[in-house]
DNA sequence: CTGGATCCCTATCGATACTG
DNA sequence: CAGTATCGATAGGGATCCAG
């Protein structure tokens, strides 16, 4: 927005920087099963087939999508050990543990109000 | 979960209550507009041409659907003016209000990190 | 075990036009 | 002003099968 935008409406549009950032984010996490996995990855599980059993109903496809975009997000990282078979471990990097936290308040949130409808 | 479960994995299944509604909550806000649509309302606009101006790229028809959805989860409450013609005005419920506070910390968090790729 | 590839159905969303 | 109706394109996501 420009200053004589707010001039003249009284109210700034939505769309600087920290917003774009913030709402992206939530457009990342709140992707189907992207807030369970991050939480699973968070409480310490660290294989491909122990998230999978962590977070309900997750799918092998899902996950691995999810994986790719959260690791691509930079919030989560990958790592192979090179065992046989290899051994791939998917941990939290400091910016997804710093979300980890952002997010904290919100599960406080929840738990202080019920679902709606 | 059931506590067997725990001691049989090590970790729990991501599917306790408080987990559903934060990750309920983000798949709600986390569609898209609906972040800017609540920051807008929370910074003051109350009309929906008003919302509309000040959400970039956001359409009569996306605001209608978001603004149902908002309305319906508890976080906006809508008010009609008997005037001529009518005005109708979208104000944060407390809960929204709420769960914008609740929302700060990923705002700075959005500050802290440059988006990746 | 950790995924990739494919199929296919559905939900989502943008554009446009229309109404009380 | 504050929406609704309709259409078409595309993205999301489940199921299944396959591979290093």
């Amino acid at each position: 927005m420009t200053t004589s935008d707010r001039l003249a409406t009284g109210w700034e549009t939505v769309d600087d920087e920290q917003c774009r950032r913030a709402t992206s984010i939530m457009e990342l996490v709140g992707r189907r099963w992207s807030g369970g996995i991050l939480l699973a990855v968070g409480r310490g599980a660290t294989r491909f087939s122990e998230i999978v059993a962590t977070v309900q109903g997750l799918s092998d496809r899902m996950l691995a999508v999810r994986l790719k975009e959260l690791e691509h997000g930079g919030l989560i990282d990958r790592t192979v050990e090179p065992t046989v078979p290899v051994t791939v471990r998917y941990r939290l990097s400091p910016r997804g543990r710093d979300l980890l936290a952002s997010l904290q308040p919100l599960q406080e949130y929840g738990r202080r109000w019920e679902p709606q409808a």
